[in-house]
DNA sequence: TATGCGCAAGTAGTATACTATTTAGCGCGT
DNA sequence: ACGCGCTAAATAGTATACTACTTGCGCATA
């Protein structure tokens, strides 16, 4: 019996997302609007609106005025992730050194499962987005963003949901440090990546960890050397 | 200039947590009462509610009524991490396999990290939890709760932060099943740690690793057989 | 007929005021 | 000295009004 009585913005909150699991609602579908939820859920509009905006930055779902507006439904990015993330670990006072170490941990694992459960289709995908790497190079953001869909990509290749959140909001995480690879790291990261890749269409869990280790490693030093103070810079909390 | 307007709700929030950054406030500080912060943070009780309602339910501060109450800093423990990645894990219709894989996935490696890195300090209190963990395959709840308390132990011997606070929080999730383990599990799992802790203390990395992941496969064999529908189960939003 | 401009309607967001609930602290009485 | 209860302080929740923004629709004009 739950004798301390649950916050009443919490219990609309999980009502909402009750509702949306329940009906298998798509990204999309507009939801009730306020003044409707207010009825149903006999809930003062603040209440609601509390429970709404809790749901907007968990990326529950996204609100928009005007009308034929109200809260619609919305899948969540790795960015709300990141978010929750970064603000657990900024009151652990971790630092980037930590979200690196722990991508350097997980990274490897990641391809591993890769190299052993990816499709055809996916090491296609994997490899026009390794194309599309090696023609951004010039370009540090073009870059940046084709890298993090090298990650994705070979987060769906892993067949291992879980993981890929975890690693692709880390991956998120240290983006955000503000770290500036140059040219030739974006080149030789281009490289290891393409024998990463080769590993996995081998079917080669163990060299596809191994070589990836060695990026990880690779990466690490960069930091250490271009921007160690980065590496002890606290986290703190991003809000897209 | 922003075009799209940042949320007045938002902005306070990240005002509120920039502000326990910068002044390093500890654990049990009591923040500015609520119409201190609408004064101070130019905004409606509504709006400021909003963000302390936020900051409350991530767990980076508790709210108390009555005099000497108000807001009050609060470090997050992992089950509002688990909240979070579960909400984000019920969107992308993920089923309890897919956590426990990704539990199988890390935790080996948190184990061998462990093993590397521990200091006796550590694993004295690892044998300490161990001896708890035997006395209470009696009771599930007991032995629940020890086997946690031991995860978090060697998280913490493992001083890879990060990674510590995901395996907890998938851990948190999978506790969050349903699951039960009977007393055979219980005292199999009581023995499986004995040993990965032997390897620890041996500074065995690869043999931690690989005792970690027969472990792991154990205790899937162990949902296949005694709750095959768990395994098919969407995680859904928890609340504590 | 097409196009652009503006008004109106509907929604989110903000502000203010009031009631209910919780609880620490204090005082009074036995 | 003990405890019962009052009170005040602070949050929780509700109600209502007002503001700002978005957008559809229609009218006027080229």
């Amino acid at each position: 019996m739950n004798s301390h009585h649950e916050r009443a913005s919490t219990r609309v909150a999980r009502n909402i997302v009750k509702d949306i699991e329940e009906r298998q609602l798509p990204a999309g579908t507009k939801l009730d609007s306020e003044h409707v939820m207010i009825e149903k859920q006999g809930a003062s509009r603040a209440t609601v609106r509390e429970a709404l905006r809790f749901l907007e930055l968990q990326g529950a779902l996204k609100m928009k005025a005007g009308p034929g507006g109200g809260p619609v439904v919305n899948i969540p990015g790795v960015d709300h992730l990141a978010g929750a993330l970064s603000l657990q670990l900024q009151f652990a006072n971790a630092t980037f050194s930590a979200v690196l170490e722990a991508r350097r941990s997980i990274y490897p694992i990641l391809v591993a499962e890769a190299a052993e459960n990816a499709t055809t289709d996916e090491i296609c995908a994997l490899k026009a987005s390794l194309q599309r790497l090696y023609e951004a190079t010039e370009d540090s953001d073009a870059a940046a963003r084709e890298a993090r869909n090298f990650y994705e990509l070979v987060a769906v290749a892993s067949k291992n949901l879980v993981l890929g959140f975890l690693v692709n909001a880390l991956h998120h995480l240290s983006e955000n440090s503000g770290i500036d690879y140059d040219m030739q790291h974006r080149q030789a990261s281009a490289r290891q990546a393409d024998r990463i890749l080769q590993a996995i269409e081998q079917r080669d869990a163990e060299k596809a960890r191994a070589l990836s280790e060695k990026m990880h490693a690779a990466a690490w030093r960069y930091w250490e050397k271009n921007a160690p103070e980065l590496l002890n810079a606290p986290v703190s909390w991003i809000t897209r």
